[in-house]
Order: structure tokens, then C-alpha cells, then sequence
DNA sequence: ACGAAGCCCTGCAAGC
DNA sequence: TGCTTGCAGGGCTTCG
């Protein structure tokens, strides 16, 4: 699934190739997403050209003179360049048609994700505006995340998923964050000391980061073909072992559902 | 205000 | 082999 550096990687993908193009068409063949694409979108988009394509959380914000397209990629998300002229398959929903003749054509299977319009203010829109820092900013800390811990009861990988906490830390990178550490996904967010929270910024912005600079060479093929770009197969310490052994200690990692999601850890190690 | 559950959806794997 | 069933999960929304 995407993950913030697939985002990221998307965004750099994707923006050489449309930005200062004019939008011709916008064709939407399945509005039912996780919201409705709303019916004027096109109406919107159709003649603007594209400033840039910036990212917030997971969040892809196509910049327009008149307004901007919020887009995620919810769970199974993928965009890509193509020519106009490639027919669609079964789950490619919508394409942005530009005057060079390319398309960029967005496929979900699962349709988690969205497209919206969100007008010329899209960072006061209601889904950005109350989003946390981006992890890989100086404004995301450990003493940022100790001092909005205080008083709380939320397990620590449920606090850190949350997106008013911080954005774009989703289930696989809390696991692999928390395991390098040495933090219990269960244990409370108010009872983490300063000193472990410096320590999980740290292993937060570290993962973040790598994955982004490896998705630079392992995910950069946006144009043409008619696959999608492959997600990162990335060194996973914790997520998707469980019952195998820790690579630290050699214990067998446990699994616990927090949220209803796939929590795994080492008992030793993670305190 | 906070925390947890519910919900949207379909590809895939496992079981019968 | 072909069906059915269960599972995966981002993150907004609702409920307690």
C-alpha cells in the first residue's frame, strides 16, 4: 500500500510531467471512491494548467490558478503517465488528459482512495486542516511528541497513527519505528519519557527518509506501459514476521491487533 | 475531549 | 477445479 515515501515518490514522479501543461479533459468513469468525485471537478479543471504538485500527509494537492485536486491513494492507489490513446483497465477511474497528449491516469482497486475539489485555500480544507506536522520537518521532534502525549492513554502506535499527531506514519512504518525504539506499541503515550520519544522521532524521520532516497531508483518509472509503479519491497524488521525471530534478540516476535490493525513486536526488546 | 469501533472496497489466499 | 470465506488496511465518521 501507499505509504508516505510512495507518495512522495509519486509526486516527483509525476510532477515534470504535467506541471505548466493545460488540462484538456477530465475523464471520470467510476465517481464512487471512498467520497463521490464531485460532478464538477472536471468542470473545474478542465483548461487550467498546473502550477506544481505539492504533498501533505498522504495527500497529493494538484495545484491549479483557480483551485487545487486533492488526491489520495488510499490502500491500492496508483498513478501513472500514459498516452490518452491506452485503453483503460477495469479499476482506472479517472484520467487527467493534458494538452501534450498524456494522461495521468489514477487505478484503486479498492477505491480507499479520493479525489476532491478543494478550491484556491486546499491547506484550510476539512481534511487538511487539522493534520499534525510532517515527520520529515523540524517542527516534528521528540519533545513535540512527548509534550502532545501528556495526560494521554492511547497506546503509543495508535497515537502515532494518528494524523493530528503527525501525518503519513501508517501501520507498517509505526511498527518498524517503534521496534527500532525499543518502544511496546501498547504502552501508554503519556507514560513514554522524553528521552524514548527523542529516540522514536529519530527512528521515524531515519525510516522515512531511506525510503524516500530508495524510491528515487527503485520506484521512478511513471510513464508509459500499462502496469503501475511497484510499491517498495523494503527490510522489514517486525511487520509481517510475527512468529519468526527477532533479529536483535532471536525471540520469537509476537502480534496483537491495536485498532484492528497488524501490531508485531518483540516482547524483549520493546519495553 | 478522548478513545474505540464502524465503515468503505476488492484482490488474494486459504479452506472445503 | 471452483466455490466460499476470511483477511488486509487508511483514515474519516460515529458512538459511548
Amino acid at each position: 500500500m501507499p505509504e508516505l515515501p510512495e507518495v512522495e515518490t509519486t509526486r516527483s514522479g509525476i510532477e515534470p510531467h504535467i506541471k505548466s501543461r493545460q488540462v484538456t479533459e477530465v475523464l471520470v468513469r467510476q465517481p464512487r471512491l471512498r467520497w463521490p468525485v464531485p460532478a464538477d471537478l472536471p468542470a473545474h479543471v478542465q483548461g487550467q494548467v498546473v502550477e506544481s504538485v505539492t504533498r501533505r500527509g498522504k495527500y497529493l494537492l494538484l495545484n491549479f490558478g483557480n483551485g487545487t485536486v486533492l488526491l489520495h491513494l488510499g490502500m491500492s492507489g496508483s498513478l501513472r503517465m500514459v498516452a490518452a490513446s491506452q485503453p483503460a483497465g477495469k479499476h482506472d477511474h479517472i484520467d487527467f488528459i493534458f494538452d501534450s497528449g498524456t494522461c495521468l491516469r489514477l487505478k484503486d482497486p479498492r477505491r480507499f482512495g479520493a479525489v476532491l475539489w478543494a478550491g484556491p485555500d486546499p491547506l484550510n480544507h476539512k481534511l487538511l486542516i487539522n493534520l499534525g506536522p510532517e515527520p520529515l520537518s523540524d517542527s516534528f521532534t521528540g519533545e513535540y511528541l512527548r509534550k502532545r502525549a501528556i495526560g494521554r492513554a492511547v497506546a503509543v502506535k495508535n497515537f502515532i497513527m494518528n494524523g493530528r499527531t503527525v501525518v503519513g506514519v501508517g501501520n507498517i512504518y509505526a511498527n518498524e519505528a517503534l521496534f527500532a525504539a525499543g518502544i511496546s506499541p501498547t504502552r501508554s503515550a503519556g507514560k513514554i519519557s522524553l528521552k524514548r520519544y527523542l529516540l522514536l522521532a529519530a527512528a521515524i524521520k531515519r525510516i522515512l527518509a531511506e525510503a524516500i532516497s530508495r524510491g528515487g531508483t527503485t520506484l521512478k518509472d511513471f510513464v508509459g506501459g500499462d502496469g503501475e509503479p511497484g510499491y517498495f519491497k523494503q527490510q522489514l524488521n517486525v511487520y509481517g514476521r510475527a512468529g519468526q525471530g527477532c533479529v536483535n534478540c532471536g525471540a520469537i516476535l509476537k502480534e496483537k491487533r491495536l485498532l484492528d490493525r497488524s501490531t508485531v513486536y518483540c516482547g524483549f526488546c520493546q519495553r
